[in-house]
DNA sequence: GTCGTGATAGCCT
DNA sequence: GGCTATCACGACG
């Protein structure tokens, strides 16, 4: 059971809380590669200045621009690729970044995809990684991500906690940076590495608990 | 465990 | 030419 559109035709906060624990499903050579999604970051719109349509409507934020429920491919530092799904409605520009998966099925598949990953929880925890464990490039921007290639599947998995933070890596985003507009399943393993995990010690932002 | 750094290419002034 | 929604590795100790 695929998500549908209008579970993307909200507001970006919105779809990145609920999208914790949903099911992210890649169709490779007839096998199933599935994660449980983690780690998920809210990019809001064209005033939002770490969203990347942010700097106006181009090649590479087309799609952004486009309907939701599509996926938006973008490579990073010349390496990585990052996944996210398109939301609000068309001519609105916003999206959401799959920060960190579980792998769920596939997992040797995901392994032999990533061979420098040692230990499974190194295999989808970050936006780089998750795309190297499912073979995801940007030959799949613009994706149906109810298609048959990838989707997202309306299976809600245990998330326990929801914790909220700032986003990771847009110290650039001048009153944006702290945007309290990341979210992920408190205490997971498999959610990117990084201080904010722990709490916030050494005095950074305040972490802010929620159950859903 | 934490910290620093290099890799690498597409994007946009 | 400068920057980037990252990752892996080596140096610590």
């Amino acid at each position: 059971m695929r998500l549908p559109k209008s579970f993307y035709a909200r507001s970006s906060t919105e779809v990145a809380r609920d999208l914790i624990g949903m099911v992210v499903v890649r169709k490779l050579d007839g096998e199933r590669l599935a994660g449980k999604i983690v780690e998920t970051e809210a990019y809001v719109g064209p005033h939002d200045l770490a969203c990347h349509a942010s700097k106006g409507r181009t090649r590479r934020t087309e799609v952004m621009f486009g309907p939701p429920g599509y996926a938006y491919v973008f490579m990073i530092y010349g390496v990585y690729n990052c996944l996210n799904a398109v939301t609000e409605r068309k001519g609105y520009p916003a999206a959401v970044l799959i920060r960190a998966i579980e792998p769920i099925d596939g997992v040797e598949r995901m392994r032999r995809l990533r061979p420098r990953a040692g230990r499974e929880v190194d295999i989808g925890s970050g936006p780089g990684k998750l795309c190297q464990a499912m073979a995801i490039d940007r030959s799949l921007n613009a994706a149906n991500l109810a298609g048959p290639d990838i989707w997202i599947e309306d299976r809600r998995l245990d998330p326990g906690r929801i914790a909220v933070s700032p986003r990771i890596g847009v110290d650039y985003a001048g009153e944006f940076t702290d945007k309290p507009w990341r979210f992920f399943a408190a205490g997971n393993a498999h959610v990117s590495r990084h201080r904010l995990n722990s709490g916030g010690k050494g005095g950074g932002s305040p972490i802010v608990l929620t159950v859903v």
